[in-house]
DNA sequence: TATTGCTTGTTCTCTTGTTCACAAACTCGC
DNA sequence: GCGAGTTTGTGAACAAGAGAACAAGCAATA
């Protein structure tokens, strides 16, 4: 009996959220029940990897009929620790910024943009429509705020995930801001090694690394699958 | 004699772009040589997977000395396919398509944005400044064009990689327009996985499944380390 | 209740990736 | 030219992950 709480491995866990996402999708359609060989087909990987990777949650499914999508999507919640709303503030309010902070996506998935802060004066003041995760509340705005009020807008807001969108140079600078507000967790769109606290979890989304790494496999076009 | 052609591991491959990234910071600095352990660090890794995973490039390391910086980026380049620029369109003019298209990152790191498509006629014509890997010319432009004029497009400016900014909705029908107009990579911003020839390689980047297993890895706070 | 058909959960094997540890090889100062 | 100090490149041990295969278990039907 492994118990839901042991130990689930980095690549499952790196998984769980495309399995997530194809849950969301069949559930949407109305599906309320899914096989192993149907998820790993929607999702792109192996069947025996994507049971193996389930039972890491527990042993949810029924033989001879598959899982229960809305009960699996739950699970797969619970594991990831997606429980309620976790607020996320945004640093810099630039062309990304603003492209994060419009983007109704987040609110929806559980991360709503409940603050933005930029070093530019020009900025403060802005506002931005908010999206939630309960529909659109049109009149709710979010006010683009000075970034010397991070801890106090962070601590306001309860907020545990930063974002970072600065330029290059001020991406440590904005890392050091947030750890030091007492944010949990850090996606940084700036291409640097991050220096926080390893009881930080960070992660970095670098679109020329996304590019670069595909140049190598079209170079080698054909004679190999891509690893995504 | 292994050889410089040798086939290299896929999680080298992933980490390749990261060490170009540190060495071009190095390079800036006025930096000429690097040894294993400072890349490493620098890169946030272990330095005998460096000089593993750089052994595979071929035997450019000189003992006692480290690795000459300028050499070793054009290793790397040499590897992954980096050989001249590598134009991008981008389908979708939308809060995210805007802000890459206006991001001078790309074309600074070898991926210039050569042409924009979106299916919305208001859209058409919009001109955004164009910025090369040689400097910027401000007086270049490039103009937002219709969609159905995509393979035309591609055809015309030699482009290679396409980067899916559409809707969720509208993602397969872009992957396949892609395709179809010959291009050789994908790389998406749509929660979706894409049905492409495996000649095709692609990549997603999801935002909330960044976020999602940022959740975990904050849940667990402490114990683990974070795996990026 | 027995039988049939299907799907999970898990075991086992193979492959890939990580890390340690150290000989080989190079530089520099003397 | 030699010795001291450094750093690479790689063999070997170890860990993690992938995938095939199949027994166990459930539903449905008769
Ligand atoms: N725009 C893109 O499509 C894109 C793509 C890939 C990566 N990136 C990366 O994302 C980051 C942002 O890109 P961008 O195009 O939005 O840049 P940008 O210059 O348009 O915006 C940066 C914003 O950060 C603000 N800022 C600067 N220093 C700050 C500080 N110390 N604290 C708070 N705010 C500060 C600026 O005032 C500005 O509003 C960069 O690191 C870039 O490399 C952007
Ligand atoms: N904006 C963000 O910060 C963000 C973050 C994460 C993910 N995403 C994803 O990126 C995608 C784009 O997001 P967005 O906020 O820019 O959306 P958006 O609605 O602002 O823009 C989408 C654009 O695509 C165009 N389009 C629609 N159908 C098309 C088609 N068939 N061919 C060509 N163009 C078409 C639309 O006209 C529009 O201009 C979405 O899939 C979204 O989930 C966006």
């Amino acid at each position: 009996m492994p118990g839901p709480s042991a130990a689930v491995p980095d690549a499952t866990v790196e998984r769980l959220p495309l399995y997530h996402q194809v849950l969301a999708d069949l559930a949407r359609e109305g599906e309320t029940t899914v096989s192993s060989v149907r998820l790993a087909e929607l999702a792109g990987v192996n069947a025996a990897k994507v049971r193996k990777d389930l039972s890491f949650l527990g042993s949810y499914g029924t033989r001879g009929v598959g899982y229960d999508v809305e009960f699996l999507m739950l699970q797969v919640q619970r594991t990831l620790g997606l429980t309620g709303d976790a607020r996320v503030v945004i640093v810099g309010f630039g062309n990304l910024g603003q492209a994060l902070a419009n983007y109704g996506g987040f609110g929806e998935r559980g991360f709503p943009v409940t603050a933005i802060v930029d070093a530019d004066p020009d900025k403060i003041g802005t506002q931005v429509p908010r999206s939630d995760a309960n529909g659109e509340s049109a009149t709710e705005r979010v006010v683009v705020e000075h970034v010397e009020r991070l801890a106090e807008v962070v601590r306001d807001h309860k907020i545990t995930v930063g974002v970072i969108a600065t330029p290059q140079h001020a991406a440590q600078a904005a890392a050091d801001a947030l750890v030091a507000a007492g944010i949990q967790s850090i996606l940084s769109f700036a291409p640097v090694v991050l220096d926080v606290p390893e009881s930080v979890p960070w992660r970095k989304v670098d679109l020329a690394t996304e590019l670069q790494i595909l140049s190598f496999y079209q170079a080698r076009s054909g004679s190999l699958q891509h690893p995504a």
